[in-house]
DNA sequence: TGTACATCAGTGAACGCGCGTTCACTGATGTAC
DNA sequence: TGTACATCAGTGAACGCGCGTTCACTGATGTAC
């Protein structure tokens, strides 16, 4: 009778974790209608998740608060999948279009995430935009590392593969804003936009190919 | 007596021209302190811009229809500056770094313009949005030709120029958005972002010119 | 195990504020004759 | 050129609304004995 209601055997802290996290992802919700985070309010949030405004504050201080939780979220819940992609094996035929496939498919799984890093990446608050980069650059450091296992490249300096990697991380976000931000149902656009993703992508690696170190 | 008043001697016409420039340039001015355009208010610009909130029904219908009015603008401006660069001459040693040098002075002289490009790229609403995005391969579209009249990369078909002109646009974009968010008085800080993106482009047009067309 | 008390996540009323938008207006500029 | 009238850019008061934030509260959960 009294485990009718499913969180009734939660310790105060897991429910209160429970709130949080509803408060994160009445954010994600709200953006993936269309809203950028920056126009998002507080009491839209709490609205979505269900809580009186005021249980924002047990939270987050404010808005900005917020939106930093859900930059540190992103990037850690981006690098798990995408280190989960690679665990299956990179084919050794046609990488980078294979990467493609694999990373699209992300995108549309979980277009919020995307969204969130596309859009506040230089539209947030200055708070935001500083973690939004700090998390891209965190990633193009894991791109590098793997590479490196996998002896891509096997000629560039770190230095040179450091910045090789934020070009691709960079045009995989904006990518993946375009991608997002298709009208749907358009299967011709969006094959011709990911022929022309995967283009760049192989422009790049191609001229980090012919990359010498001494050519400065 | 009567012509102590400078505007004295204008057209009703070029009066409202007036006040729709003083507007826009509004809105301009509260970006470059930081706010994003769409986290500015209708009485904020009206405000910045000297005039009664109600006035700015006179000149758009709503803060999308001003949006849409500066990206038309902002796009002509940049494109008109780059033209006038190109007129100066390229210079035949080191072209990528000269153009960045140009470039960047660029950023610096006209931040509000690419500041709004950067940060409503995916930021904006979704009109503001794909206004951004038109404007991008119009720029990209422009550098083609350009690079087909130097003599550049001619042996790329026309598609894939459009693309390589496409990513390097993306990537100076950013990199504007990138220069723009330094903390200032960081010459270090800002020489290496800036040999990272000579060096992005580099491996870019490397890339493009060891591209063979049939290699899909 | 049972009781008495402390903690604190979430509530609900209230506030002052700036927002976008409406409306009737004013008075200088433009136009017709 | 002068006069009578039309136009319309900008004004200023007023509106209803949702916002962020404060505050005292409630009542279930956790803790000490």
């Amino acid at each position: 009778m009294s485990r009718s209601r499913p969180d009734d055997d939660l310790s105060r802290d897991q429910r209160k974790q429970r709130t949080r996290e509803a408060l994160m992802d009445a954010a994600l919700t709200l953006m993936s209608r269309g809203i950028s985070f920056t126009g998002l309010g507080l009491r839209e949030v709490t609205r979505e998740a269900g809580v009186v405004p005021t249980a924002f504050y047990r939270h987050f201080q404010d808005m900005d608060e917020l939106g930093l939780a859900l930059v540190e979220e992103g990037g850690v819940t981006l690098r798990r999948l995408l280190r989960e992609a690679r665990r299956g094996g990179v084919p050794l035929k046609d990488v980078i279009r294979n990467s493609v496939k694999i990373y699209t498919g992300f995108v549309r799984a979980h277009p919020q995430e995307f969204l969130f890093v596309a859009g506040e990446r230089s539209g947030g608050s200055p708070a935001i935009r500083a973690a939004v980069r700090r998390e891209m650059s965190h990633f193009a450091s894991e791109m590098a590392q793997d590479l490196r296992t996998l002896n891509i490249l096997p000629h560039l300096s770190t230095a040179t593969l450091q910045i090789v990697c934020g070009l691709v991380v960079n045009t995989m976000i904006s990518a993946a804003g375009d991608i997002l931000d298709l009208p749907p149902k358009q299967p011709r656009a969006e094959q011709e936009m990911i022929d022309a993703f995967v283009k760049q992508l192989r422009v790049i690696f191609l001229g980090a190919a012919a990359w010498k170190e001494s050519s400065t």
